[in-house]
DNA sequence: TTAATTTTGGAACGTTCATTTCAAATAAAA
DNA sequence: TTTTATTTGAAATGAACGTTCCAAAATTAA
């Protein structure tokens, strides 16, 4: 019977993760993965079968990780306004962490290569798709307990906080003190309360 | 006396931004390069030095041509929230005049390649500076003349309209329907009123 | 222990990359 | 027309790219 596959498959993604978010895709080269991997080039090419292919896998387990942790934030509100809070409170996080700041793998990937590759842009318009409806619930949500007010739709504002979480992570590329950032984060949330 | 120059400079710049916004940095080559330009690639060389030299003068190339664009619609403003107003009208312009749009180059350059090269996070810094400059003039202007409220010092705003723009670029690679565009701008501006 | 099946290591594949080279063509000043 | 400086064309550079290949090592059910 074969030989079964010896490395952990959620630490060699974890690890192409890092690799990808450094640099981009395109400015990561083969080299790179095997280096950041430890694994030998035909172990990746046998595993994920292309650079394209990781990447893909490599942006799955990056919202997937995501979203657990999220999830978890999610939790501790008692309010709709109060989950939209707790969202920018966990980018606020992620961006303050580490002293520079790589922005979000996904929406740099968008920046870099949506509408050229199409599996690419399969997943980034289905992970548009899956933000939107989760932030569409949470601001009905507030809007049926009150902490969100109804001068729009759910809709609306839910494509609004989108589209302000994007600019709020190209903007922590070269903007890290959290005051500035708490700053921005605050008015997008005047928006709705 | 020297040969002189012959191609227009303007000309090929504006042909290697386009090749640039099209792909990004890093997957445009030198090939595509002369390709867009139609110049051989030791001219390129003699007049640009190197890809990447030839990058930062297209990204200056790229703001000078979106400020002189944006100084015609700000003169047609009557107060500071209008200037604004007018402002995310151009954006808008821009992201629907093509069918798909490739996002802002400068924000796209941000995402890609930020804190990985010196001269161009130079770039990119200092056009934050002046984008931050230009927004908080407007918006003081604005609370000056009652069109923009006072509840955030105009600093605050500048740099949660700074954000919010970027958001708008990134959103409308992949969100092209008009309707929603508008909604967006409307809700990030209902802020300042 | 043997047989079956997979992962490994490392070299090699052909292509494409950014950049350089240099002789020939060009054009304006002398 | 000659001189001088520059651009141009086309080929060549070596390094790096993503991917493939295959024999050797590894592992587990029989």
């Amino acid at each position: 019977m074969p030989k079964v596959e010896t490395f952990d498959r959620d630490i060699i993604l974890s690890q192409a993760t890092t690799a990808f978010h450094d640099l981009g895709y395109n400015a990561t080269s083969m080299q790179d993965l095997v280096d950041a991997t430890g694994l030998n080039r035909s172990s990746i090419y046998n595993s994920f079968t292309s650079k394209k292919n990781l990447f893909l896998e490599c942006l799955k387990f990056y919202e997937n990780k995501n979203n657990r942790e999220i999830s978890k934030k999610l939790l501790k509100a008692s309010n709709g306004f109060e989950a939209i809070q707790h969202l920018f409170e966990f980018y606020i996080y992620e961006m303050t962490k580490a002293s520079d700041d790589k922005g979000c793998l996904i929406v740099n990937c968008k920046s870099e290569m949506a509408n050229h590759e199409n599996t690419i842009t399969n997943f980034l318009t289905s992970n548009q798709q899956r933000m939107l409806e989760l932030l569409e619930d949470l601001i009905f949500q507030g809007q049926q307990d009150h902490s969100i007010n109804k001068l729009q739709s759910a809709s609306a504002y839910a494509l609004y906080i989108y589209s302000s979480i994007q600019g709020f992570r190209v903007t922590g590329i070269l903007v890290t003190e959290p005051s500035k950032l708490k700053s921005i984060s605050k008015t997008i949330l005047q928006t709705l309360i």
